[in-house]
DNA sequence: CAAAATTGACATTGCACTTGTCAAATTGAC
DNA sequence: GTCAATTTGACAAGTGCAATGTCAATTTTG
């Protein structure tokens, strides 16, 4: 029936993101990546350079632990500073060159595991999946915020 | 296209598991239940009265962390004690009547609320998401352990 | 029966993130 | 332009979930 599957849906939330998170950091060793390094080059990759708070924001955890997770990257040398024009004080992060070709090397990789694990799904359940994870997902973020 | 699709599907599992646990703490407020105690309860309500080993391998957390939880619900008097014939040491954890009653209200609120959600989605698109997350998690999983 | 495994109890530790605070810099209202 | 409010980086402390390590009691197995 139509609520228990949505309810083990849910509830399969956990499970998926620990075998996700699991398979990503077993796909980061070799590369001297953490996964919150992972989480600021894909940020930056996707959205482009942006501020410590800018990615806060995206990530919706707090800017100060952002701000830890970037001081790593910027250390490995994988991200630099920019002049930000708007706000002198707060840098505009962006990739370098090993940043940029380090990143879109994990994502392909991780883009071919996702080939191998979708081979034996069609197209359409997979979007379907999207579709249905990412309209649950907006609904308890409402209920959440209306429920205090 | 396809990859592209399963990995945001899989990136999603994030928001969605910090989503759904917002909504089932919020659910909980005003019965004086810890989320750890609902998964305890939840656990001897699917599956029956079991002991602590057992519901640490279905929740695959340790043992020694789901003792403390379940001393927690102990003290609540949601579960209890039982002897165990195959094993002294070790009693049968099982809802009291209490337990019953108030796990069983609890679920059937989230059901409620699934309902609610579920709305405009249809009960196959629902059930081809179910099928893909489980899926997809388990070759996850298969994957992650071949991997070291 | 002796050795190995299981279990509960307790202590310690690690990790991911939050919360709080400060000072410097920036922005906005007037 | 001036001054209060906001933003930001840096650092310190705290929180919650869970892993890890260990011990003694018990149980299972060879």
């Amino acid at each position: 029936m139509k609520s228990e599957d949505l309810h083990r849906l849910v509830w399969m939330s956990r499970p998926l993101m620990q075998a996700a998170e699991a398979c990503v950091e077993a796909g980061l060793t070799g590369t001297g990546l953490t996964v919150r390094m992972r989480a600021v080059l894909e940020m930056l990759h996707r959205h482009g350079a942006q501020t410590v708070p800018d990615i806060a924001l995206r990530l919706d955890i707090k800017r100060q632990y952002v701000q830890v997770m970037c001081n790593e990257t910027l250390a490995s040398g994988l991200i630099e500073h920019r002049a930000n024009p708007r706000h002198k004080r707060s840098p505009i992060l962006a990739l370098t060159d090993p940043g940029r070709a380090l990143i879109e090397e994990i994502i392909s990789k991780e883009l071919t595991l996702m080939e191998k694990m979708g081979a034996q799904l069609s197209s359409d359940d997979i979007s379907t999946a999207l579709k249905v994870v990412l309209a649950v997902t907006d609904s308890l973020k409402h209920h959440a915020g209306e429920q205090p």
